[in-house]
DNA sequence: GTGAAAGCGCTAACAA
DNA sequence: TTGTTAGCGCTTTCAC
């Protein structure tokens, strides 16, 4: 049933058939209720490419995601984002249209995606510091949000991202105030703005409180359960080993505690772990965390934010750049680590 | 750019343009020599819509993920095998369209699907034993892929499985060679057809072995950590409680080894743990894994193939409807907990 | 308040 | 081998 099936139908032009669907005031209240009615019973859809092509607009909005060669792991929150922000779309009634992407293809692709006119907007995933992807969208025209945020682009642009550098603050304060002073931090790919900003609220805590930094207590790496293993043995053989570790996602923990049972320790005993796991909250059903986790409430919930953000945008391209930043939540486990602070 | 801009100036007519572009025979290769280096030099990309108006086709696959109100969780397989699937569509010029969709809805969505026309294929994730879904894309004659299989369904359609029930069995046998009699399974939501799998080849095992089923020893859930936790917990306080678990994720296993912890017991050492993880195999790197995993090699290759298989659907419907069946590979750790052979 | 007609950018019969 | 024309299903002037 296309549009001019159902307006043979009801004895009706095509013209005022759609007016009446959508919403245009010069129709007359009867006609559009038989209209409607009609479309109903019939189950008419419109069809997308056909409305598309008339308005100029896709009602679709893109999630380009890049895979690197370097690092081919699909961030285990993503589907939980997608998730959120796929019911944002839905309301509007936008498509999500989901592109997976070589980094090296990606400029490519971004300007593809515009002149081929699929989609009216694009969602910008894990951001580096100087992201080229930001000028290049600001350069052709196409609306976007980042999740997240490239620190070393200057220009306005649509973005929420949680906000790291306090989360790490805080969580380095924590431990300092249990009396910690040799703090391990195992930290994301540096090139990712979020674990620069990770870095940088460690940092400042312990600048803050007078404590020198030692190089050897850092680490990035891709965040597997085999580098928080690897990397916290190799800490562990250190003439004046951590106490606590600060770390990127629990993913990494899990190797952490194995490492720790190696060495006849416990997390959460012997040693403290703090980890900030947007990444895998679901791992937690109950408030029996034996860690500390600086989580963000719910990563569903910042996708559900950042398309309306994105929404907002393409309605009304003149608004001005909307930015949002989210403070994680921190949760405190049933066991905390060693205070040392009695000691 | 588009088709008329092209043709005006190669002072030809947009159908030999277009014609020149799409590789039809007739055109003489002099003149699509032309054509693609002009094509090539003002960087003319199709516009998606119009070529799909024209030719009734859309170019684009959906997936249609289901979130019940009931498990909210976001398998975190999905974006592995999304990343799969994409692959596949970007080399067969598709695109591929997210429907994130609460259970409830799905009927309407797919209908829409169809009738907007904006997909020309469907992938149906997480199929339950008697899927609707199936009969539905039946019904409607919409090109269709599952991710798994509905047991309950007779008619032949396209799916690609992993064969759930063959790694339970042999991941039974496996630790009733071992001597272990008492044996715990965490399955997954057993209304999931992959769950129903698995739990057969579970039984069948101790059936061959002439062992007797316990009932208390069978959990299904959803798959978080605490489910595992508290599932151990319990069968821990039955007067001849399990020496070695069977556990459809990793994800649970995480709070197994949190629950022997609790009890003095290590995984692994004191009690076998075997997991099923298609799910999380990136959390292990090396090859000194704790647990004896019945892992598929890669999530994503079966994206891959499962896009393959809907994409040559599309292209040729008289073809009959393809399966694929990927044995899960099974990798045994560093330790697979005690041998009772030996006592 | 309603309708006729043009046009969005492309493909595909049909002609030449 | 190339061009002319109609049409995909919708929106949108413009006229009535």
């Amino acid at each position: 049933m296309n549009l001019k099936d159902l307006s043979a139908v009801l004895g009706l032009s095509q013209t005022t058939v759609s007016r009446a669907l959508n919403g245009y005031p010069e129709v007359s209240e009867a006609t559009r209720q038989r209209v409607v009615a009609a479309a109903e019973k019939h189950s008419y859809r419109p069809n997308t490419r056909a409305k598309g092509l008339a308005t100029g607009r896709s009602m679709a909005i893109g999630h380009v995601i890049p895979v690197s060669t370097q690092h081919e792991m699909v961030n285990p929150v993503f589907g939980d984002f997608i998730a959120g922000a796929g019911e944002s779309y839905a309301a509007a009634g936008y498509d999500m249209v989901l592109s997976v992407v070589q980094d090296s293809q990606e400029e490519r692709v971004y300007r593809d995606m515009f002149s081929k006119g699929n989609v009216d907007g694009i969602v910008v995933h894990a951001p580096e510091m100087q992201d080229p992807r930001i000028a290049l969208l600001q350069g052709i025209g196409m609306p976007f949000a980042v999740h997240g945020r490239a620190s070393d682009i200057a220009t306005p642009y649509n973005w929420l991202d949680i906000n790291n550098k306090s989360a790490f603050q805080r969580a380095t304060d924590f431990l300092l105030d249990l009396g910690h002073t040799r703090i391990g931090l195992l930290n994301g790919l540096e090139n990712m703005d979020f674990a620069h900003r990770r870095r940088s609220g460690y940092l400042e805590a312990l600048h803050n409180r007078g404590i020198s930094v030692d190089p050897q207590l850092m680490r990035s790496g891709e965040m597997t359960e085999n580098y928080g293993y690897q990397a916290v043995q190799q800490m562990m053989e250190l003439p004046d080993s951590p106490t606590a570790y600060l770390v990127s996602s629990m993913i990494p923990a899990i190797g952490i505690r194995r490492a720790l049972h190696d060495a006849g320790l416990v997390m959460g005993r012997d040693v403290s772990v703090i980890t900030h796991d947007d990444d895998l909250s679901y791992l937690r059903n109950g408030d029996d965390v034996p860690l500390f986790t600086a989580t963000r409430s719910s990563v569903r919930d910042a996708g559900r934010q950042l398309a309306d953000i994105l929404i907002g945008q393409i309605s009304d391209p003149t608004k001005p750049p909307q930015t949002k930043l989210l403070e994680a939540e921190l949760t405190v486990g049933r066991s905390t680590g060693p205070n040392l602070r009695g000691r």
